[in-house]
RNA sequence: GGCCCUCUGGCGAAACGGUAAACGCGCUCGACUCAAAAUCGAGUGGGGCAACCCCCCGUCCCGGUUCGAGUCCGGGGAGGGCCACCA
């Protein structure tokens, strides 16, 4: 063994002999219990980064473990490699997405191996490829004879400049980020998934998510928003069209003093009275150019117009008047709201404006009471008791609206309903860099769906984007003119895309059978491998992307692909790696850290025991080359530790009962450093106090010289430990050191590949132990006892203190003795 | 506005309701060196004290539960995240 470390002269042996050996193949172990370690796919767009660093080191870490634990593991690595950014960055300098990805993909892939990770390489996928693109064209014809993949009109972000659709992430403040144009919304017909129709089943589906984060459930809880309320007709008075509004709060119908439509409501242009159809037709005009943000943003004024017509109120036979407001949205609800200025900040705001009448019906259910309308300063939300409500005066709130909700079903104009904030999922884009929707548009026969013999559409390698507006496919002939696949005649093809999102919500079941050409995975190996252990990835997709994968799971698990609903059992989010200077990592404050520049200086151990240490996976931590420095000396220490104990190298195991001197107390430590790391990996996976525990052994070993055969077995057996322990964490300078302690014995065997060490519960406590005394709830001395000694001898103990003696005047009331 | 998270030495962080600050960084002092770097050793929350004996104070603030609270409960503050005129 060199007695300098120098990790450039021995990484890359150790990563081509894991290689050889084949020891992170998946499947190796069939009799063993499986494990599926994941860690969100790559966008290779550019370079890898700091953040990639982390979340692969904190993956590799369990996935390193728990094969040596002796689980038969899943730990696969593709690149989400279609999309936007890709396309734009082509744009940009001109050159094929496809050229640019896949060298994107070369410098991410050989990043990755520098770092070491165990990935089982023969199953990499790469979603650009179309023998992974297929199975979204699979699914989509799937979802459609299902009825989940429909066509509608649908809004999307137009932007004026480059004349095309663009992404909700490339708008900023109404305008393209790339041309600085304006952005405006444009209804064009679109495809979707009915992911609504999952939304019951997405929601209560979290609640057996019990070792997700809770931050991540209740994003989607709120995301998926589940309302409980009634629907209400009010008919136009003169009129037979009705009104339905969607409200929470029916409980506080009697203080309904209007109705207000959005401006898209479909009943606007007919409830319009002649003498204000000019000032109505404005502002839906005026509406229809603003953007949706401006018009409904919050800091948005509250406008509207009257319509000239009257609702009745079915609970009061009332007429109010009906309003068109811009606070009012279309796709929420019914489109149109009762308006109950006494009870809603919102309508209060509104009355005050325009002058509409304001009455209180709900009075403080703890006492107090609420002033009439005309003098409120703001609207009184709470529930509360009902009042000024006909039959239904003098009820809490909760039951008012029971038995208004039924009054409403029993009278045919209503009744209780649900509403959700989740809205289905709009997935066409007018792009070149995605899967082809697998659609051909017949004169005939309408869309008609490409057969699966047929699949994959490939994406054509002409890539003529943009211009004019229209999908970059349409401008390629060649794959838009095709034959109908029903009658033959000629016909035109879909020529939008999908969204990525598609690619990322099931390429982790891909992984399962990766070459597979008959179906997207194998279902008998997905009984096996599903779902997956431990997910680990950025909170940031805790609404869109994990999302879509429960979405996409539940519908594959609708196909019978999947045993389980849920794709995941464990999901740990990790935080960001920040700059030095505690910002985000960003060219604009020029302190970016690129991983490869940092394994090159300190190589790939040291990183990755950065990315451990620094704090748990799910806190943020800032880059600091002070304290990279001090892991590069840890393990500049260990190094030459186990050069200057070479010595015990050779101690027989047996000899470990002799051990004598302070070397029982190395055992000790030794076998807690087990106990210390092994219980960090499997409970909450904090490593960084695992690798503290290393470090205090590693001191401890320090200072200790042995002299006679215990004490060198002793030295042996946490050098071993050490050593494999050290293995998921930094496992190139783990192999070397492990091989150096086991010499010959140890040659042909990988530390990879040893079974995790045990520890001996005997010889993890001490014999004897110091036990604080507490008086009244004070530290007032520590005493020594043997560590079996009984409660009345520690108590006893304790009161011969002659520091305790001082504080007990009285007698003592209760004691409580704990050990340590 | 709604929902959620966080708050501990100079810094990153530890701590089944039981000696707060393990471990690392930084800093100070010492050894080695002609010197420096590297390395090794010692010290390092604040205050009192001649004293590294000991005492007091210390986990954002206020209150509570408890023999005992960084940890549990209630209220408040600051910082951060997500959603947001969602009826």
């Amino acid at each position: 063994m060199n007695e300098r470390y120098e990790p450039q002269t021995i990484e890359a042996r150790w990563q081509k002999r894991w290689e050889e050996a084949g020891v992170f193949k998946a499947g190796r172990r069939p009799q063993a219990e499986p494990r599926y370690v994941l860690e969100m796919f790559p966008y290779p767009s550019g370079a890898m980064h700091m953040g990639h660093a982390r979340v692969y080191t904190i993956g590799d870490a369990l996935a390193r473990f728990l094969r040596m634990r002796g689980h038969d593991v899943l730990h696969p690595i593709g690149y989400d490699a279609l999309g936007l950014p890709a396309e734009n960055a082509a744009i940009k300098d001109g050159r094929h997405p496809a050229e640019r990805t896949a060298e994107n993909i070369v410098s991410f892939r050989a990043d990755m191996k520098r770092l070491g990770f165990s990935f089982d390489w023969e199953r990499e996928i790469a979603t650009c490829d179309p023998s992974y693109y297929r199975w979204n064209q699979w699914f989509f014809l799937k979802m459609l004879e299902k009825g989940i993949v429909y066509r509608r009109q649908g809004k999307a972000n137009w932007c004026t400049g480059c004349m095309t659709v663009i992404a909700n992430e490339q708008v900023v403040d109404d305008t393209c980020e790339r041309c600085n144009s304006k952005v405006v919304e444009k209804v064009i017909p679109e495809w979707a998934f009915r992911i609504t129709a999952y939304a019951d089943r997405l929601l209560e589906g979290l609640d057996g998510l019990t070792t997700w984060p809770e931050r991540i459930t209740t994003m989607q809880r709120n995301w998926i928003g589940k309302s409980i309320g009634a629907e209400v007709d009010f008919a136009l008075q003169g009129g037979s069209e009705k009104i339905k509004v969607f409200t929470t709060r029916v409980d506080t119908i009697h203080g309904c003093t209007y109705v207000v439509l959005a401006p898209e409501h479909p009943l606007t242009a007919a409830v319009t009275r002649p003498a204000q159809r000019a000032e109505v037709e404005a502002f839906v005009a005026r509406m229809k150019k603003t953007e949706a943000a401006e018009r409904t943003g919050e800091g948005a004024p509250k406008e509207g117009v009257f319509t000239g017509a009257h609702a009745v109120n079915p609970f009061t036979g009332e007429a109010v008047p009906v309003w068109i407001a811009n606070f009012v949205l279309a796709e929420y609800g019914t489109g149109a709201v009762m308006s109950v200025p006494a009870h809603d900040q919102r309508d209060f705001e509104f009355a005050r404006k325009y002058r509409l009448p304001i009455r209180t019906v709900i009075q403080p259910a703890g006492g107090g009471r609420t002033p009439p309308g005309d003098q409120l300063e703001a609207a009184t939300t709470e529930d509360g008791v009902t009042e000024g409500s006909g039959p239904f005066s003098g009820l809490p709130s909760a039951q008012a609206r029971e038995r208004m909700s039924a009054h409403a079903a029993a009278g045919g104009f209503g009744g209780a309903t649900v509403r959700w904030h989740l809205r289905d999922w709009g997935f066409s884009r007018q792009r070149y860099w995605g899967t082809p929707i697998p659609i051909v548009y017949c004169d005939d026969h309408g869309a008609v769906p490409v057969p699966y013999d047929q699949l994959p559409v490939k994406l054509p390698p002409q890539a003529i984007i943009t211009g004019t507006g229209e999908p970059p496919l349409a401008k390629v002939p060649e794959f838009v003119n095709t034959a109908c696949p029903t009658c033959g005649k000629p016909a035109r093809r879909e020529t939008e895309t999908m969204d990525t999102f598609v690619d990322s919500s099931w390429y982790y079941a891909r992984y399962l059978s990766p070459k597979d050409e008959t179906r997207p995975f194998d279902p008998a190996l997905a009984r096996r491998w599903l779902p997956v252990d431990v997910y680990v990835g950025g909170p940031e997709h805790a609404v869109m992307h994990l999302l879509y994968f429960r979405f996409w799971h539940r519908v594959m698990h609708e196909l019978g692909l999947t045993a389980e609903p849920e794709p995941c059992q464990r999901l740990v989010t990790q935080g960001i790696v920040n700059g030095p200077d505690g910002r985000k990592m960003s060219k604009r404050w020029n302190n970016v850290v690129a991983p490869g520049y940092m394994v090159d200086k300190f190589g790939a151990d040291t990183v990755r025991l950065f990315m451990l240490f620094a704090a748990p996976p799910e806190k943020d931590i800032d880059w600091s080359d002070e304290q990279v420095d001090g892991l590069f000396r840890f393990l500049t220490r260990v190094w030459r530790l186990f050069h200057a104990r070479q010595a015990s190298f050779a101690a027989r195991e047996g000899a470990l009962a002799q051990a004598s001197g302070p070397f029982p107390e190395l055992r000790r430590r030794t076998h807690r450093t087990i106990k210390k790391v092994t219980e960090g990996m499997q409970d909450d996976l904090k490593f960084n106090t695992g690798i503290a525990a290393l470090m205090e052994l590693m001191n401890e070993l320090q200072g200790l010289e042995p002299r006679d055969e215990g004490g060198h077995a002793a030295v042996r057996e946490a050098l071993l430990a050490m050593a494999t322990l050290l293995a998921p964490f930094a496992p190139h300078c783990a192999e070397e050191l492990w091989h150096e302690v086991m010499g010959p014995a140890g040659r042909d065997r990988l530390v990879a590949e040893e079974p995790w060490p045990s520890f001996d519960a005997a010889l993890t406590v001490a014999d004897t132990v110091t036990v604080a005394v507490q008086v009244n709830g004070k530290l007032r001395g520590e005493v020594q006892v043997p560590a079996a000694a009984a409660e009345a001898e520690v108590r006893a103990a304790a009161e011969a203190d002659e520091k305790v003696q001082g504080y007990l005047s009285g007698k003592a009331l209760k004691k409580v003795v704990y050990v340590k």
